[in-house]
Order: C-alpha cells, then structure tokens, then sequence
RNA sequence: UCCCCAGUAGCUCAGUCGGCAGAGCAAGUGGCUGUUAACCACUGGGUCCGCGGUUCAAAUCCGUGCUGGGGAGCCA
C-alpha cells in the first residue's frame, strides 16, 4: 500500500479507512490490552499516535519497538477520544522495518546543543533540528522564488578559482600534489599542477558574478563559499552558503533597496510556509524572536554614513572595550550597540574609509570614502556586506596600483570596465546568518548540516 | 590565534577542608493504567578527559596536552 505523509493525515478534515505510514518512532507507551507510539516521519513537526490492540498477530513484535526503531503502519484514520491529538491510527498491522537497539543516542527528553553537535548525523531526528532543516531547505525555494519572481538569473560561479578574490581572507588550496613530496623540495611547484597555477576554493562569486550582471542584466549566485580563516566564533564556519546578487544599473540605493526587500521577503516567507516549525523557535529557543521578526518586517532599516555612526557613537557616552576611531573599523561591541540598543533595528552602515575596504569598492566624490553597504542586525551583526562597484576603469586601475594588485591577473575583469561598463551594485548575505537570524539558533554550527569548522571535520 | 570557563554513569549535573563515587532522567526487568516528556517498584551501569607531579591518601592541589563552550580578532 501507498505510503502517506504524516503531515497529510495530521491535516486531514475526515477519517480514512486505510492508510499506510512510515516512519521513526519517538517514543512507546504501553498497556496491557494495547500500545501506543509517537511516530514521526520527517514531514512535519508533529507525530501520529499510533494505537496497536494485543490482538495484532504480532503484537510481541510491537511491545519490542524501541525509541528510534523504524517501522511501517497500516490502520485506520480515527479522531483520538485521548487528549493532545485530533488524529490517530488504529493499526491493523505493525511491521518493524529497522529496529534501533537500546544504545539509540536520543532519549526522549531534551539534549543539549553541544551533545547533539557530536552525534550531528542523528539530530535531524529530534525536534529542533528536524525543524531547523526544514526551514532551512524551505529558505533556499524562497531565495530562488524571490529572485525568480524579480526576473533575475541564477548563476552557477566556479568552486574552484584562479583569483583570490578579494586579496582578503585565508583560501583552501586545490591542488593534486603529493603534500609530502613537494615538501622535500621545500617549495610548491605550481606548473607541475593540475592547472599549471595555484588554485584555491572560492571565497566570493562576486567578480564571476559581475562579469554576468553585464550580460544578463542581473544574477544572483546561491552556492558554498569557503573561508580558511581559523575563526573560532559562533557566527564562523569555514564552508557556509552565500548568495551574491548583482545588478547592473545599479546604485547603492538601489543595493540597499533590494537587501531590506529580500530580507523582509525571507522572513514572510519563514512565517507563512514554516509556521509550525517557526512556532518551536518562537516559543522554545528564543522568547525574544517574534518581536525580532516583527521588526525586521516592520521598521524601515536604518541608513546611515559610516562617519555619522562614529560620530553617534563619540556621542554615546557609552564606555566601549575599544575605543570608537574614526578611519578605523569598528568592534563588534560597536555595531551590536547601534543595532541593539541605539536604533533598536537593522541598519545599513554605508561609505566607509577607502582605507578599509577592497578595490572593487567605487570611489565616493569626496574621494575618502567608498561606496560600501554594510547591514547589521541585532545579534548577528553584519548579515549582509556588499557595494556599488568601481565602473570607470582609470579610477579602478589607480586603486588596484595602490594595493599592489597585479593587473595580469585581473585583465578579463578590466575588460568589463573597458567595454560598455555601466554602474552596478551587490552584495553577499550568509545564508546561514540568515538562518540564525530568524530562527533565533546563537550557534552557527546549529542551523548547517554537517559543519566545518577549524580541526574538525567529522561526518 | 588570544582571553575566560568547563570536562564525573547513556544524558544533565552535584561532589564541602584532599579521606569509601552520588542524584535526577535514560536503559533493563516486573507491575498498573486510553496513554501522551505516563506512573510505581526493583536491577545493572564509572579509565572522575589523557599524561606527569605533590601527598600516607587526589575527582579534588600543581604542570602539561586534548576536547568542548563563551568572548575577541577576521568576516558572511
């Protein structure tokens, strides 16, 4: 017989006669006439209530199901005259398709996020993180619905590079040298590679990414990004999920526009399509979360100059770690002070010091300062962190003179600004940032899969 | 990488001044009940993170390493 979702039978309006479920049992009461057992299948939050009668030919089988055990169900669709569900199932047959011995990791009470972090290849079957991958996969249809609808393209940017993006951050070199070999020799011999030159993972699709925005008008990218970074954070993972639009024509108003649309868009998405799932995270991890998400839904972000916010904070009086410099990036404490406590609301931090940020960032007219976009938001802190781009190319090749960029390197991005260039504008947001966001998880190695972070790389 | 904290039963944790290794939950067995983080009783369960040191005696004090957590830097 056909096997039915479990999210379908907790939705149906009537009883049915004969349905088929599959799935993982949570836990298992018993009576002495009849058995009951919670079982869930992954569609949605919620269990069906099982009911198998001691006339089932098998019933000693049933009275063996443990915690974790597999099995399939066949009965019917009743209202439960017990408390606590609409539903239940009156099995007519039980069958125990993998049985989980008694040393099934997952008890059936709460475990702690650490705990859970160390057996990551079994959490997806508890609550929260059954929950959290659901959200997570509807998140990623969201982003691609919302730049669909917008009429962007979905770009594929390589994995593997030749550029180092940004000149910034540490990269993962690819290469299919012998590490021990090349050692003997004490320098690498990049000819004798695979490409004939060093190659990295990427850091960014940005610069692949433009290429395109001036061909197709605008793109996104939505894909891994890797970082080698030892940072040992919460918000830190060193392979993470990015999505980088980049329009043509565009400004940095414009930039800013399309970040709060996409933020606000995600996060009505979230609560529309994942309510039940959402409705854990707002109840159970963060009884702060829905009047997070009421403002990132409602406020109007806040925009504001880099050298105004340093000015506000001087002004402060408040008394920081770190002292507030002007020309200097500011701390953490910084920016979750202006997100948390003085705007109480996400805010583009835009035009930084040029002295700050990479060449592709376009020169402002004061000549100090670039068109960078930050957005903080509370907790988080900087979720989205993009820029117009430098257009004109004698004010990009005078930047990339003065960080002592080799041209050769970047001529097919030179290229862009010799033929037909137009302004435009991007950014990149951590998708799992997002995730934390608006689930209210604080650990960044909570809302991935299987995460990589520095000396571990289990699963 | 730096600063701080932690590591004791399957899980969460207590363990006082250095003096016999503990609780709750989980698991196993039995009982009871349309149950629902069920309930009641009994039972089993330990490399006190590893290594070294101090001491008559170390879970406890000292050194060191490893692992985890929080914060910082870097960033998304």
């Amino acid at each position: 017989m056909e096997r039915i979702k479990i999210k379908k039978l907790l939705a149906s309006d009537s009883e049915m006669g004969r349905v088929t479920v599959k799935g993982w049992v949570r836990t298992r009461r018993d009576s002495k006439g009849f058995s009951f057992m919670e079982l869930n299948d992954g569609s949605c939050l919620g269990n069906i209530q099982i009911i198998a009668d001691n006339t089932l030919p098998n019933y000693a089988d049933a009275l063996s199901i443990t915690t974790g055990s597999a099995i399939s169900v066949t009965g019917k669709l009743i209202p439960s005259p017990g408390k606590g569900q609409k539903w239940e199932i009156h099995a007519d047959s039980v069958e125990i398709v993998g049985q989980a011995p008694e040393d099934y990791p997952l008890q059936k009470k709460r475990h702690s996020d650490e705990f859970l972090r160390k057996i990551a290849h079994l959490r997806s079957r508890t609550n929260k993180y059954g929950a959290m991958f659901r959200i997570r996969s509807e998140m990623s249809w969201a982003i691609h619905n919302f730049y669909r609808e917008k009429g962007f393209r979905y770009l594929h940017t390589p994995i593997i590079t030749g550029s180092d993006c940004e000149g910034a951050g540490e990269m993962f070199r690819v290469t299919v040298l012998d590490p021990v070999a090349s050692g003997k020799t004490g320098k690498a011999d990049y000819a004798g590679d695979f490409f004939g030159q060093e190659a990295n993972l990427t850091v960014s699709g940005q610069l692949s990414a433009e290429m395109f925005a001036l061909a197709l008008g605008d793109v996104y990218t939505f894909g891994p990004t890797f970082r080698a970074e030892n940072s040992n954070t919460s918000r830190h993972v060193a392979e993470f999920w990015m999505v980088e639009p980049e329009m043509a024509f565009c400004d940095l108003q414009g930039n800013m526009d399309h970040g709060e649309e996409l933020l606000k868009y995600l996060v009505t998405h979230a609560l529309e399509f994942c309510s039940e799932d959402m409705n854990l995270f707002t109840s159970f991890v963060d009884k702060g979360l829905q009047k997070v998400l009421n403002t990132l839904l409602n406020e109007t972000y806040e925009r504001i100059n880099y050298e105004d916010a340093v000015d506000l904070l001087l002004k402060s009086g408040r008394e920081f770690e770190y002292k507030v410099e002007k020309g200097m990036d500011l701390q953490s404490e910084h920016e979750r002070f202006l997100a948390e406590e003085y705007f109480k609301k996400p805010l583009f931090l835009m035009n930084y010091p040029r002295g700050i940020k990479p060449f592709y960032m376009r020169l402002n007219d004061d000549g100090r300062t670039v068109a960078a976009v930050d957005l903080l938001v509370p907790r988080i802190g900087e979720i989205i962190g993009g820029s117009q781009r430098e257009e004109r190319l004698e004010m990009l090749e005078k930047r990339m003179e003065e960080m002592n960029l080799p041209r050769e390197n970047y001529w097919w991005y030179l290229d862009s600004r010799r033929f037909g260039s137009v302004p435009h504008s991007g950014f990149g947001m951590g998708f799992e940032r997002l995730l934390m966001l608006i689930t209210g998880v604080t650990n960044i190695r909570d809302v991935i899969p299987f995460p990589r972070t520095p000396g571990s790389i289990d699963f």
